[in-house]
DNA sequence: AATTATACTGAATATATATACAGTATAATA
DNA sequence: TATTATACTGTATATATATTCAGTATAATT
């Protein structure tokens, strides 16, 4: 990173003031308003030089798209995912399926896991998971007798016990009496496994 | 601060990904790319939704003009002490009865809270609490009926449903038909609230 | 001596963007 | 029952904004 000039210096602290001061990036008419220039064009050609210098980044055609390239902080937590548990259809961690993040530290749970499943329904109520519990799920086809999984039959997602009964047939109980096992032949039915259950939060 | 709506839920998501992304917000067109709405005004009113309710700011006739409000400047915390449900005794937090400390963000719950309860016993078991969960406490005397309290009577510490009778008579209601409903008369018996549940957290 | 980078003013413009207006539809609430 | 909130599509437009072009001037390199 090539040395900055006082001035591009000044630039660069005034759109790290503007950010921290609106929440967004100036324009090049806001630089010109706070450090007193008449010309757009003057703010255009400094951060062209502190883009060129690495300083900043600039989203071509693109207003206010200014980014300052801080190395330190590049690697930051975004935190996990929380994800509907939709009545049909895989949890995908694509954007229009997360409900928000949450800023959970990395080995919350002992173990890691991959993002936080929003239960509905109450089949698995009397292994304490209620309505809208948020379940931390950990992505893995390893699991044994016992544990709970997060499994997907014909788009159909649940949550439910998971039993090996013989190599090709697995039950998947619910914890509720007012509920059936479900009897999954593994030679008749596809049954995908998405992970299984590590841990669990509630918001009361 | 009013109820967010999932949707919008996913809204203000997006806009702190694209932002942690980019560096600076996005447009209403950058929202409907990222959550397949396919008209600006999608975005548009699920923002103003959200300015409503006081989740964002809009600076009006700017592009990229919003700014979440909040800033989330939770410096890392020292974490929350985890202390035992002792069966006689109150939880102090006094260093010899903190299990451990858990580094969980401030506000992770929806309203702050003080300390982590490990749960012994299974009388809140309908309400989804099992032995060794962790209860979130947040120590105050103001409970509503319903609420599940955390109740100290003559040095033993129990959680339980609150449900104020008459201005003397409480009752402490169990979660689970093997046990039964404690009943106290405040004029005979002291009765403390230490505090309320407000989430929970298992680790299995 | 000829570039090249810095540091500006000033005007012009294509387009990126906010935002209003006109609809449709469903669920919750008074 | 009427009303409000939510959740969208679709079109239109004033303006906010990036960006180019044309200059002027000084200092630092090559």
């Amino acid at each position: 990173m090539k040395d900055i000039t006082s001035q591009q210096a000044k630039v660069l602290n005034c759109i790290q003031l503007y950010i921290k001061k609106t929440g967004f990036p100036p324009t090049r008419a806001d630089i010109c308003r706070e450090l007193g220039f008449k010309s757009p064009n003057s703010a255009e050609t400094h951060l062209r030089a502190l883009e060129k210098k690495g300083f900043i980044s600039i989203e071509s055609g693109t207003s206010r798209g200014i980014a300052i390239n801080n190395p330190e902080t590049s690697e930051e937590d975004l935190g996990y995912p929380i994800i509907g548990l939709v009545a049909a259809g895989s949890p995908t961690l694509a954007t229009e399926n997360i409900e928000k993040n949450v800023n959970c530290p990395k080995g919350f749970f002992g173990s890691n896991f991959d993002y936080f499943l929003r239960v509905k329904g109450l089949s698995m109520k009397d292994a304490g998971i209620m309505e809208d519990d948020l379940i931390a799920v950990k992505k893995t086809q390893d699991v044994k007798n016992g544990d709970i999984v997060i499994a997907r039959i014909d788009d159909e997602v649940t949550v439910k016990y998971f039993h090996r009964h013989s190599p090709s047939i697995i039950h998947l109980q619910p914890a509720n009496n007012d509920f059936s096992d479900i009897e999954v032949n593994l030679e008749e039915t596809e049954l995908y496994i998405e992970g299984k259950s590590i841990g669990l939060i509630r918001e009361n």
